[in-house]
Order: C-alpha cells, then sequence, then structure tokens
DNA sequence: TTAACTCCGTAACGATCACTACAGCGACTA
DNA sequence: TAGTCGCTGTAGTGATCGTTACGGAGTTAA
C-alpha cells in the first residue's frame, strides 16, 4: 500500500468511527462515512470488504484508544485487601465509561442486534480479553492478600465486575446522573464481602 | 372502532412484537409485520401513526406482560434485614431476566441508538416507573427494619440495583453464563453494607 | 335503497440503502 | 516512452425502506 493509500485508509476509518458514534451502526450509512472521509464510496469498498468489515475495524479502534488511557491493573501490594485495590481501579475506570466511550456503544448495539457478525465477533473477542484481565488480576489480588485460591469464584466475580461497567455505561447513556463514587464503593464492597473481606 | 377492526389491530401488535423481539428495530420492517400479520401495510398505517408509534406500543405490551408476572414488591415484616428481604426478591427478578424480555432488548436498544423518540420515550417512561417502584420499595424496607431515613442513598442505590439488571441482561444477551444466585447475593449484599447492616 | 363509515387490497411513491462496473488519473517501473 | 499498479470519480445497479393514494368491498344506520 502507498503512502497516500495508507492516509486515505485511515482517513475513511476515522470518518466511520466518528458517523458510527454519533448514528450508531444503521444510521453510519457509507455515503455519510464517504461524505465525512471526503472520499467516494468506491474507497472504501477499495479498502474494506464491507461496511461489517470496516465497522469491526472501528471497534477496534476506539478500544484502542480507550484502552490505551485506561490505568494500570497492576497487582496490589502484599497484604493489600482486594476490596481497598479493586476499589482504587474502579473509580478511574468508572469515570472513563462515564465519558460514554464509542466502542462499548457500538459493542453494546452490535449485541443486541441481530447480523453484522464481523463487527459483533470483534466486539465480543475484545470483552473476553478484557475478561480474562479481570480475572487475572483478581487471581494476582486474591494471592497478594492472602486469600486460598478460588478459581470457580473469582471466575464469577470477575463476570460481576464486567456487568457493572456494563450497567453503569448503559445508565450513562439514558442520562440517568449515577454517583461513580458509590457505585464503585458498592461494587468493591460487594467483591470484598464475597470474598470474606471485613 | 369495530370488533373486527380491534381483532385485526391485535394481531398487527402481537406480529410486530415477534418480528422486533427476533430482528430488533431496524429488522423489523413493515413489510415483514405485514406478511406475519397478514395485512397489508395499509392497515398497519390505518391503526397506527407510524412505524416509531408501534414499536412504542409494542414495547408497552411487552412491558406489561413481564410486569404482570413478576413478584409482588410486598413491604418485609418489620426488623428484617433489608439484604435478606432484596436477596428474595432479586432472585426471582433475575431468574426472569434470564429469559431475556424482548421489552428489555428493544429498549435497550432504542437507549443506545438515536432517533425514534416515541418508542423511546415510552421505554424511559416505564423505566422511570420501575425505578420509583424500586425507591418506594428500599424506603419502606428501610422504615421496617428500622434504619433511619436516607432518601439520597435510597435514591443512589434504587439505581445501582437497576444498573444491575440492565448489566446482567446484557451479559446474558453476550453469551454469558452468569450465575444468578451469586448475582443476587452480591447485589443484595452490596445494598446491605452500604446501608449498614452487618 | 341510499349514505356513511370502517377496513382491506393494490399499486405505487420518492428516498436511500450497500455495493459495483468501469474509465481515468498520477506515480512508479521497465 | 510505454506499461503497470494503486487509487479516485462517475454513474449506476437492484433491492428495500417507510409511507401514501385510492378504489372498493363489508357492515351499519336512516
Amino acid at each position: 500500500m502507498t503512502a497516500k493509500g495508507e492516509v486515505s485508509r485511515e482517513r475513511i476509518l476515522h470518518a466511520a468511527a466518528d458517523v458510527v458514534g454519533r448514528h450508531g451502526y444503521d444510521g453510519a450509512t457509507i455515503s455519510r462515512i464517504s461524505k465525512e472521509a471526503g472520499l467516494p464510496a468506491s474507497s472504501i469498498y477499495w479498502f474494506f470488504r464491507s461496511k461489517d468489515h470496516l465497522v469491526g475495524e472501528v471497534v477496534r479502534l476506539r478500544f484502542d484508544e480507550w484502552f490505551s488511557v485506561q490505568p494500570e491493573w497492576g497487582v496490589p501490594a502484599p497484604g493489600t485487601p482486594v476490596g481497598v485495590a479493586l476499589r482504587e481501579i474502579l473509580g478511574q475506570v468508572f469515570r472513563s465509561v462515564l465519558e460514554g466511550p464509542e466502542f462499548l456503544r457500538v459493542g453494546q448495539m452490535l449485541t443486541l442486534e441481530r447480523g453484522e457478525p464481523v463487527a459483533r465477533d470483534t466486539y465480543l473477542g475484545l470483552r473476553d480479553s478484557i475478561l480474562a484481565l479481570i480475572r487475572l488480576w483478581l487471581d494476582d489480588a486474591c494471592a497478594a492478600a492472602g486469600h486460598r485460591r478460588n478459581a470457580r469464584l473469582v471466575r464469577e466475580l470477575a463476570r460481576v465486575v464486567l456487568l457493572c461497567v456494563d450497567g453503569l455505561f448503559l445508565a450513562v447513556q439514558l442520562g440517568s446522573e449515577v454517583d461513580v463514587d458509590t457505585h464503585a464503593d458498592l461494587t468493591a464492597a460487594a467483591v470484598a464481602a464475597a470474598l470474606g473481606e471485613g
């Protein structure tokens, strides 16, 4: 691919990301994206096999952007209760969710709709990687806190944490003014309680 | 409206509910609904002002069906801890969410997309009524448990409960096999902890 | 019987959709 | 200079969208 081609591809991708963010999957028509990118539809189909593939790339792009500014999920110092360490991290994650990351909106839409298999699979794959990350961290944090291992519980708790992120995001989309600190307190406290921490 | 007309309207409404449930808002085309109902498009527009209004009625219908089989949110007996009473109710609510009620799917989709203002407003209105219900119940339950009133906390907790329902539903749509009992335990425990219950 | 009203059937409306065929441009290679 | 390749521009494909115009059945009321 030529340098000029690379630029065009990038222009299309970012234009698509903007339009999808503003209008959702179905609202993100090729003609809109084409207009936004300043390139004809034929160029879009030169770089991307279909609209489905294009949106898949958009999801990946937006995810990378979001993930790159997330706080590091470092293993807490030995002796630190999981609840305390989790509370710290959740505060930051929840705050970033408040800003309504596009990839979550698009991904959740793709989840609820049928069809668009490529974009949907892309989202599901990224989501799985997050879930694995949470599970790993929880495992490490439990070890650091001195709890005995319980893989099943950790797996369940990881799902609950992810679930709370989803719910929070949806509530934000609905216009609810959720108090992130209360929500983070509750989530961390629930996990701590489940682990038998005071 | 004639008795025959009433039957037709009902046929259209239920056909629309089926199609929307299977295909989502955008997938629920007038032609599909028309075919499913065995009536022409002109009949649909005789009874409903637009597709938007029709889907609004669908959301209301599905909500009523779902709500009518929900357990009663009776005020717990005096002295019962809120966490215990809430755990009981959440178990049943979460289980019904597992079955993937259509009105939640459609409503969440309308939330994430822009546009379709009538159907969206219908969903938001129903959702608000649920939130109010939770808040009232929590208020009563707190009184029954002997806690002193804290309107702000109750409002926040009601939002968190609703948020957990949303998150659970989305997780189910994603194909996660969430353990409802664990989830209900955690949610109830979190609320109990926030209220200062042991 | 006539008039009015309700509802259905047909047949379109214009708009827009995702997608493509194809010619031609500029830049690079032989 | 001729040929090739990467990309763009134009103009369209057929399909389907939500919606409507309109005529005519079927029933009801006078």
